[in-house]
This record gives C-alpha cells, sequence and structure tokens, in this order.
DNA sequence: CAGTGGTCTAGACCACATC
DNA sequence: ATGTGGTCTAGACCACTGT
C-alpha cells in the first residue's frame, strides 16, 4: 500500500467536497461513525482525516452537531484606503464604507508603550522609547474583521485629539496632516503565517485559517517616518487589493505603434 | 480540568519554543518518548500537541529522526518589479536579480489552454476562450519559491517569442510594449489560503504553512486587460512589499504648516 | 541494531446539541 | 435519551535514520 490509508480518505473526501457532494444541509458531512462504516477502518483513522480537512481549512467541526465544509466570502481590504482624501461622510472612514449591507462597529484602546522592535526600527527611534498607540478590532456584523495597532511618535502626537479613545471623524492621518505632518508616502510589507493564539480568540479564527500581518510605514514630505499601523487580517475573510500606475519605459517606447 | 490535557501541553511547549528552550541541535524538540514521559501522558496526546504545532508552523517532524524549530528567512517579493525598467543585466530579471547570493533556476512550460474562469473574467473574454499561458516554477538554490502562470490574450502574443519555452531575455512585458501593448496600470489581488495537495508537491510546503495567490492584471493606456498573471507564493518565504505614493489631500493643505 | 516518528486498532468516558 | 464530536489510554506494527 503506497499511500496510508487516512491519506486516500482525506483525498477522497476533498475530492467529493470538490464535487459538491455534501452540499445538503448546511455543506453537513456524514458524522464520523458513518464514515468508519463507509471506509471500514477506526474511528481513529477517520479522525485524523477530518482533522487534515480541518487544517487545510476545507471543513469546520462543531461539537456535538458534526462536521461543515466552509466557504468563504471575503471583504476587500484596500491598503491605499487608509491614506488619502475620506469619504463623503465623515462618520465613517473607508472601512466602515465600503462594507456594503454590514454593520461596522469597532473596539478602540489608546496608550503609551515602549516601542516594540519593529516599530522603533521603522519610526527611526530606539527600542525603549514610548510611542503612542492606538489599538483597534473592527466587526462587520458582529464578527471580527480586522485588529488594527497604529503607533505614532509621541511629540506628534501629544496633546491632540489622537489619544482620545474614540473614533476621530475626521481621520488620524488628517489629524496629522493639520499639524504638519502629512503624510505623502507609504511603504507595505505583507507576511503571512499561522495565527497565535491570542489572535485565534481576538478574531474568532478557526483550525485551517491563515492570517496575513500588514505593516504600513506613512512618511511625510520630508521623508520622516511618522506613523507604523500593523494590521492583522484573517484570510478567510480578506482579499487584498491594490492599484498600480507604471512609469512608462521609454525603451519599450521607441519601438511601440 | 478546564482545559484538556493536550492543549495545556501544545501551550507549554510552544512557550519553551518561543523562550529558546531548544535552540540546541539545530533546534530539536525532546522525543516523543521523553515528551511523554516527562508530561505523564500518553503517546496519542503528545503527538496530539505536536501535530497542533506542527500546523501552526512552529514546528516540524523528519520522520526517524525527530521535531525541529522551524524558523524563517523571507525573501523580498516585490509586485511592482513585474513591470517598468528592466535590470542593468538583460539576462536576468528582477526576481533573479533581487536573489542575492543565492542561484536562481525555472523551469517553464508553454501552451494554448482555454481560459480559466478568473482569466476569463480579468481578460474580458468569453470563458471557453482560447489563451496563451507561460508556466513557470522558480527557484533559488533548488529550493523552489513560486509558481507563476502568466496568461495572455491568444492575438497579441500569436506569432511571437513569447510562446518559446525559454526565459525571455527583454521579458514579456516588454515584448508585448513593443507589439503596441504596453502595459501602463496593473491590479493586484491578494489571497490567503491553505495550499492545495498540488501546490504542497510543487513547492515543498511544509505543514502549517499558507500561499498568497497573487493574481495581478495589467492594463494598457486604452484600458484593455492583456495579462493576467497569478502567483502562489509559500508564505514562509515571502515578504510581500510595495510602495505607494499619496495624491496629496487638499482640505488637508488649507490648514498644514 | 536501536531509536525515532508514522500508522492503526479497540475501547472507554466526557461534553455538548438536539429532540 | 440519543447522537454528535472531543479526549485519552495501552498497545501493536511499520518505515526510516543513524550508528
Amino acid at each position: 500500500m503506497a499511500q496510508p490509508r487516512h491519506v486516500k480518505i482525506t483525498d477522497s473526501l476533498r475530492e467529493r467536497i470538490a464535487r459538491g457532494d455534501f452540499s445538503e444541509n448546511d455543506g453537513k458531512l456524514p458524522s464520523e461513525a458513518d464514515l468508519t462504516a463507509f471506509y471500514e477502518v477506526s474511528r481513529t483513522t477517520i479522525r485524523a482525516s477530518l482533522l487534515a480537512l480541518q487544517n487545510e481549512g476545507l471543513v469546520r467541526s462543531q461539537s456535538g452537531v458534526g462536521y461543515f465544509v466552509r466557504r468563504r466570502q471575503p471583504y476587500s481590504y484596500r491598503p491605499q484606503d487608509d491614506l488619502g482624501p475620506r469619504p463623503a461622510n465623515p462618520a465613517v472612514d473607508h472601512f466602515l464604507e465600503s462594507a456594503e449591507d454590514r454593520k461596522p462597529s469597532q473596539e478602540i484602546a489608546v496608550s503609551y508603550v515602549q516601542a516594540p522592535d519593529f516599530v522603533a526600527q521603522r519610526l527611526d527611534i530606539e527600542s525603549g522609547d514610548f510611542v503612542a498607540v492606538r489599538r483597534r478590532r473592527r466587526f462587520l456584523d458582529g464578527v471580527p474583521y480586522l485588529i488594527n495597532d497604529s503607533y505614532y511618535p509621541r511629540d506628534i502626537v501629544d496633546g491632540t485629539e489622537v489619544m482620545a479613545a474614540e473614533d476621530i471623524a475626521r481621520g488620524v492621518n488628517r489629524v496629522l496632516a493639520e499639524r504638519g505632518y502629512e503624510q505623502v508616502r507609504a511603504s507595505d510589507e505583507i507576511h503571512l503565517r499561522m495565527p497565535y493564539p491570542d489572535e485565534v480568540d481576538a478574531l474568532d479564527i478557526l483550525p485551517g485559517t491563515p492570517v496575513a500581518v500588514h505593516v504600513v510605514t506613512g512618511y511625510t514630505a520630508l521623508g520622516r517616518p511618522v506613523r507604523v499601523a500593523r494590521n492583522v487580517l484573517p484570510g478567510d475573510r480578506h482579499v487584498i487589493r491594490f492599484e498600480r500606475a507604471v512609469a512608462p519605459d521609454p525603451a519599450a517606447r521607441r519601438t511601440s505603434t
């Protein structure tokens, strides 16, 4: 037997899921007992296969109920929305506006902390220096969609409304701009990994769901970094989208048309 | 007992890993036998914990040898490198050039296929229409780093060198530009998920490693889509980076400085 | 050969959801 | 009360890696 039984069963179930064999009943799979009977193996072996499918993000289990095929309906996440003009209704920002039918809400906590390494590096300060943080958790229809921690150098937010634990209608970036720290450039980094336990809790993340960690550094026209934002996005709820314009390549122009 | 034993053990091991307790010996963990003795549980329970750590991407197992702490050294992936001027040495493209010390190589296969849905939609053609595809798998020091499938409308690549199964020194985008299809704008979409079995094979992906699927659509100045590229990136080998310039916000300017 | 992880079984008990 | 998944055990055999 080239392949172990649990692998063959996993493959078989994956195919049956892809074929839509379990599309009835909210995508409910047969019970472990039924599957042990069908594949003629022990319950342990069936559970190994179901666990594998969970870790691939294809299936979720609900204790006392059964296993269900997962389906995703991602929300568009646009890094470019964090800068630039605000939408017409100043009470909501882009995140909220593009939420379509879904009801947005958020939790905010503000504090001063010693800069973590990744912040200190990007803000070009010492690692122990204090920085201002706005920590937000954002929801759509009560479902957590993202963690956003925004870090600012102390001196540029001290004494402003930025450190109020409320939504800032104009947006923090606008407030900074008014103080002379308009951001004209940003760099984006995206890391992929499996979530840590605290992220699993904070974002209600199911097994087999990766996260993207999106770190933005915003710069003024003078090249000073004034903002580091760290976003954590569950992979099953987001598609990251952005647009690029390309500087024309003169070498190509010579021969074209 | 609030938490099951295997969860407590997983937490304990995760902490010990974070503390660097296993930094000796290539990051080797104690054997399953040692762990069963240490935590005083059955081997099954220990294996459940180790499996969980694998699926979090923290640990890898090597049959007959042991479990090892994983560490990542990601390569910078820059979506913006695919358009724009080529580097000085025309024999390599940006992917190759930015590889630093590591030896790049690639496999190329070209063909005509019926456009998959995601391609047809983005190229604005019918779903059954034939398109040209260049499929590439790229390596650094023999390690697969990415799958790149680039789709082009038939009419604009027919009779060109694009359909040769070799590296095109100038780059396909340059060839298209010379034919009058210069791309001046691109849209990017990034999806996150766990890899499919064929991707696991093609990219040597370990358990607990997510992938990013990066789909680029390139447009000419007339707004015609002429390229759809689908990249699959293993999360442990990439950091996605890009830069943005922000159009100044006139409302903010009024009061600033 | 000894040690390691990989596969598989049969069985027991529990917590939870549903009727 | 019944059925579901979640936890845990003890034990067996195998395949692979290293000495």
